[in-house]
DNA sequence: ATGGTGGCCCGGCCA
């Protein structure tokens, strides 16, 4: 079982790379940020063709979460109970091959003086008593996105460059703790202890040819599922190229349950 | 260099 995670900064603009991608590297359950579409306009029928079912919870320009499996899209809530109360289109769950999997598009924050930064703080609260109140630890969960927080100094490209800035302040990193500590592990750091990885890169002054970047696209699993990772590959070559997004996926192996 | 690029969709916001 093949489960990934992808910030596309537009799914209409990511499509053809999102659809090569997806040939290539063959996942089984793809959580996608960032489609910045309506419902309506989500493109059912192009991943219906490649064998995918999706569940999108979208309303326009901005933010915009999605799950495409091959493996069945059950039971799908938009938000955190209903599509009205998340805040912006930032979470969508669903169950796929006996998996309850959750896309989520953590906000960003801006920085640590802006009203953003205190909603930021808000939205990930909310979501550990989301997954408090609906799920046990034992449970069979999946919270896949782009959480806009390192979790430690290895997962920035110079610490000293963050002084004073968003996604490494203590605030955030307890936020993500709070979901840790309940259950959920950071599967990449099981497989990988190495610093100077990541998995966005701004577009500007060619930060990703210079290797400034930061891993903030997370893939958070109980401890039953995170057994069962073999691998966890960040794609740095969906990164390079024409029109590529600012942040590479992050594909995990599952073997078998049991 | 307090800049830069890219996406939305055409002036300005958001990342």
């Amino acid at each position: 079982m093949r489960l990934a995670t992808w910030n596309v900064n537009s799914l209409t603009a990511r499509m053809p790379r999102v659809v090569g991608w997806i040939e290539e590297h063959q996942p089984d359950i793809l959580c996608l940020q960032e489609t910045k579409l309506a419902d309506g306009a989500f493109p059912v029928g192009e991943f219906a063709d490649l064998g995918y079912e999706a569940a999108h919870h979208g309303d326009g320009r901005w933010n915009g979460v999605a799950i495409v499996s091959r493996v069945g899209v059950e039971d799908p809530v938009a938000g955190f109970s209903s599509p009205e109360d998340d805040y912006g289109c930032r979470i969508v769950a669903a169950t796929c091959g006996g998996i309850r999997v959750h896309s989520v598009y953590v906000p960003n924050g801006r920085s640590p003086d802006h009203e953003q930064y205190g909603f930021k703080l808000v939205w990930l609260a909310r979501l550990a008593s989301f997954l408090t109140e609906h799920y046990r630890p034992g449970d069979d969960l999946a919270v896949c996105g782009d959480f806009n927080i390192a979790p430690d100094d290895r997962d920035v490209w110079d610490p000293a460059a963050f002084e004073g800035a968003t996604h490494v302040t203590d605030p955030e990193r307890r936020a993500l703790g709070v979901l840790l500590e309940w259950g959920l592990e950071d599967v990449y750091r099981r497989h990988h202890a190495d610093g100077g990885v990541f998995s966005w890169w701004d577009y500007r002054a060619g930060d990703f040819h210079q290797g400034r970047g930061m891993r903030i696209d997370l893939v958070l699993l109980t401890e039953s599922l995170a057994r069962r990772s073999q691998s966890v590959l960040i794609d740095r070559n969906a990164r390079k190229g024409k029109k590529p997004s600012d942040h590479a996926p992050v594909l995990v192996e599952l073997g078998p349950a049991g």
